[in-house]
DNA sequence: TCACATTTCGCAAACGATTGCATTGATGTT
DNA sequence: AACATCAATGCAATCGTTTGCGAAATGTGA
């Protein structure tokens, strides 16, 4: 392994002082050199090869020039959009981002946000918040943060969330305008802001539809997999086979809703019409075609990331609290009018 | 921004050295110390919150307990699950990693690579190199690198790949014992490990079945994308109108050519049986059900990492140059014995 | 030509942790 | 009792960069 190249020898080099070097190579401190060394110290250090060591430079600074991005998990479609939207904007500032997956568990996420502490993150987007998050609160007077799909209600902590709320409601829409008035639902974990949101959304869809909602026909997730919505799915339509439509709180509850759907011989939409949400990648192509809520996931990632590196370079600038991304419904083939027939 | 308490800090609280402090907290250098001390300066730096700034500690030990992972892609589902295996090991040996994704373009990957080095990682898992990579060559005598999935032809890093040689041969074997004499095939890109060692494994499977491979029913793709794969597909269907069956060497190339397939009315595996590579996640919910080859994505990614901890804590440590990870065959729909009919 | 302002650069102290070496005090040996 | 031995801790240099301050060199005006 090779010596790695310094300051310090680039000064020997050029015959001044290692402190000059360093304003030489400083785009900032540049302006105090006579712009005759600067060229001079600028060809030999590129000539030598010389890195800059951004350990050391962090050391003094104060600033590593990282920051962290905090998933529940990066295998998890919706995810990798954001974390590119995400290093869109910070590749482009000069940091790095270190990844790490919560696996929601909240032990887990509580450590990780102590490791990220440790190694002096500059900043830190958390896409892993629980809505009522205490560790992400507590940590949140120590470094910048930016919550990104999700929100800590309350906290301060400046959010970019999806319009979850008129997402619901306008997929809501869709459906009855479809004429389906019996109408189930697979709602999200309430821990999560988006369960909370888009849960409450549903409850004043259905009153402002004129329509009842009853313990029997809204069963709440507990996590955001097909499995759980396969078993909400298989108890809606055991326990109210008279639904015509099951509205899904996000697209994986969605899709475990059509296995369950196809497991009882039943057809989507023929019989039951199936809505999700996110448009997550690659959920076009699994039939019978998912009809769901496109959230910007990418820009969700990018925005929040740039209200982030705002905040680094300036803590006391005020960012918006809530950003809100706007939806748009993407309508393929799992909504039909409903069947009431046999 | 509340200030960070330092190993100073302690020292003075207890009135001891900082250097004492440090043996204190370091496990290694502990024995050096009476068990009463250390026990003293662990509940006091505990209790007024230290935690250890491993900017600092990094600076002095040359050691940045980060490493990098280079992809081209996060959003591209074949590398999460990668990811997650080298986190997994990673974490647990208490490395943090920075994600980089490199989209393919060499350029990227060497401002990339070169970013990872200033900040001092202390190895790299790359699984964007070309077979010809000049530039990750030229880094590997700088620090560790393991290659995952894929492999740089000849330069000696240690790589971690699937037996695509053998993938390869199983599922054309596949083929030809469900009847199918007429094989088409979609290569890989010829600059990737994976694209030259499938492509070469495709042709002496034909050969060793005393088959025939013509320049008309053999296409390369120039990326490994839908895209690509549709329009291979496209043109081998027009140039060779007898084949009955498309070996793809990646699933994407195969999602592509069942599109290209459909969009001529004719139906997969009907009328003609589509094979890919890798089994990344959620295919198996892509109709027909594509038959492939099952890689071990995450297993992948924890080898590497192992064998990179391994280096990174002693650089002079032997590791296999070259570990080859079995394959399965996963049987789906996409393959049935060929339609010569009409 | 002198006093003074400016530009250009060097000096040295930080940043927080680690570590080889020196020092201290206690223990053991003869 | 004198001395070697060893365990426990302190001292100070070091990692590579940044930056406030001061010194030297240069320029300016009268």
């Amino acid at each position: 392994m090779k010596k790695n190249i310094t300051i310090k020898d680039v000064a020997k080099e050029t015959g001044v002082h290692v402190s000059t070097v360093s304003r030489a190579l400083s785009p900032n401190a540049r302006a105090s050199l006579s712009s005759e060394v600067v060229e001079r110290i600028k060809n030999k250090a590129a000539q030598m090869g010389y890195r800059p060591n951004l350990v050391a430079s962090g050391l003094r600074t104060n600033r590593t020039m990282t920051v962290g991005i905090v998933i529940p998990d990066i295998t998890n479609s919706l995810f990798p959009p954001i974390v590119r939207g995400v290093e869109s904007v910070l590749e482009e500032a000069g940091y790095a981002s270190i990844l790490v997956n919560t696996d929601g568990d909240g032990k887990r996420e509580e450590r990780l946000l102590d490791l990220l502490l440790e190694r002096g993150v500059d900043g830190i987007i958390d896409a892993a918040v629980t809505s009522q998050d205490k560790k992400v609160t507590s940590i949140y007077e120590r470094v910048p943060i930016i919550t990104a799909n999700r929100m800590v209600f309350g906290s301060g902590i400046p959010a970019v969330i999806n319009d979850d709320e008129s997402g619901i409601k306008k997929i809501f829409n869709l459906l009855v305008s479809k004429g389906h008035k019996n109408i189930g639902y697979i709602g999200g974990p309430e821990r999560l802001s988006t369960g909370e949101i888009r849960n409450n959304a549903f409850k004043e869809a259905t009153a402002i539809n004129g329509l009842e909602l009853n313990v029997k026909n809204t069963v709440f997730a507990d996590k955001y997999t097909e499995e759980e919505g396969l078993n909400c799915a298989d108890s809606i339509l055991s326990n109210c086979p008279n639904v015509t439509a099951i509205l899904c709180a996000n697209d994986r509850l969605a899709i475990g809703a059509i296995e369950a759907v196809n497991s009882k011989n039943l057809k989507c939409p023929d019989n039951i019409s199936i809505t999700g949400f996110n448009d997550t990648p690659m959920i076009d192509r699994i039939p019978p075609g998912l009809t769901t809520v496109r959230i910007l996931q990418f820009d969700v990632g990018r925005i929040a990331a740039e209200l982030l590196v705002k905040k680094m370079n300036d803590p006391s600038i005020p960012v918006p609290e809530k950003t809100i991304m706007p939806v748009t419904i993407v309508n393929r083939g799992s909504v039909s009018i409903p069947n009431t027939g046999n």
